[in-house]
DNA sequence: ACAAAAGTGTTGGATTTACACCCATGA
DNA sequence: TCATGGGTGTAAATCCAACACTTTTGT
């Protein structure tokens, strides 16, 4: 890389606007949903888009995409966020060569989000209707917006990324509060994988895999059935064994 | 994202310059090899660094790999190439803001590659040297250099991201000539992952893996040994059950 | 008492591993 | 005939899905 930049004779190098795009994804009324701003100015003014912004010169693209979720959302530091992937078509955005970094990032689930400072407005909305062809009036998903920009695409390259590192890693548990039982995160893993799991068996997978929990001492009360007992996130970073989806239900 | 562009009282959009870079695998005597390139000019000039060049202004990000990819080693087409991630931080390149997004291609062992259009010279070299600490003299692996920019890092995440990819996906044949046989195969998991593993269940495995292999009728003639079964790549795309890395030894 | 959710035990089938064994060729 | 790598058979160990069953709460 790198042919010339001091040499006159040289083509100028092409530069682009580089900016990162979130695909926050979240857990309400069990469903998978993902944080959306309405645009308020053109391009594609009024319609659905992923949050996001410019990388400014003196920030990394990680330290960008945090300070976006920030912005966007007041969201707390303890979520999960990982680099997705970097869609730079030329054309996806109509008024000059932008290249967008993508980050995944998955929260617990948390009461309706706050304005931002730039945001027109911010709103969790359920992943299955924004991924569903596109009815455009109403399909079997119930009615559905369109994403501008590329961003179907990237939210349906996120979700699959969860989906899959659900199976080896620990991340469910990134959808959960602090302290959570079993139960909770099983259902995390029915809501994300859309299907259903035996709850015995489940049970006995994830506390006997090293390193995935810890128990943090303790039970819910108030709840119906036998009290669980609670549980945090262990330091375990890969599941041995893993958790296979497409078997099980 | 994309607050505004056509407000004159917004401060300027911030630009960057975009690349790809290259982390080519193959395998080469008994060795998991990189494509390297020898920089002809600062900075870092003369050391060694992966391939890559400016995305041109019309290209989408993969044509851009792949045009650096023929430019560099005259590959034919028949090259796995997948996007690895993108690396931006301010300073990585001391003349300007670069953004670089890696591509992981692999290649089948070929001949020594031919010097490209603009490259001063291409060679492979063992990732072992390039990966190990950083002896700077003679280490374990031998004497090694340095590689420019944060290339290692690339490296690294390329080599890993191989590796993890050959116990679900069919990668692995893209390490392999278009036809092969199990052993090939078999030798490409155990330099890969740097364990070795069992012949006849390592057979078994693969070629009771639907859609990993399709027979592609005939033997080996000449080798040592009985003769070989002649397979081509399926049309699998995940493998089920996976490979894995780690048991077997 | 009943429903609901948590958690444990058990069992039959599938998968994996280790290795004995045979096959087909070159030297 | 031996060495070398290819390929199959098989038994023990292990893993896993299915489900019976007990525990502990709210109503």
């Amino acid at each position: 890389m790198a042919q010339s930049v001091a040499h006159a004779a040289e083509p100028a190098i092409p530069m682009a606007a580089v900016t990162v795009d979130l695909v926050v994804l979240t857990i309400r009324d069990d469903e998978l949903a993902v944080l959306c701003v309405r645009r308020g100015i053109p391009p594609f003014a009024g319609k659905l888009a992923l949050p996001g912004g410019f990388v400014r010169p003196d920030e990394t693209l990680v330290m960008a995409a945090a300070r976006e979720l920030a912005d966007e959302t007041g969201l707390p530091g303890e979520v999960h966020l990982e680099q997705l992937a970097t869609y730079g078509d030329p054309g996806r955005d109509p008024r000059l060569r932008v290249v967008s970094v993508a980050y995944l990032a998955l929260a617990p689930s948390l009461p309706t989000p706050r304005a931002g400072s730039d945001a027109a407005d911010v709103s969790w909305l359920p992943v299955a209707g924004l991924l569903a062809g596109r009815p455009s009036g109403s399909g079997p998903s119930g009615p559905s917006e369109e994403l501008a920009f590329d961003h179907r695409q990237i939210l349906a390259d996120g979700v699959e990324r969860a989906r899959a590192k659900l199976e080896y890693s620990p991340l469910a548990t990134a959808f959960c509060p602090p302290v959570f039982t079993v139960g909770q995160l099983r259902r995390v893993y029915e809501i994300v994988w859309g299907t259903s799991i035996d709850p015995r068996n489940f049970h006995r997978k994830v506390t006997g895999t090293p390193g995935f929990l810890v128990p943090a001492g303790g039970s819910t009360v108030g709840e119906r059935g036998r009290p669980a007992r609670l549980y945090r996130k262990g330091d375990a970073e890969l599941l041995h064994p893993a958790l296979l989806r497409g078997a099980n239900c």
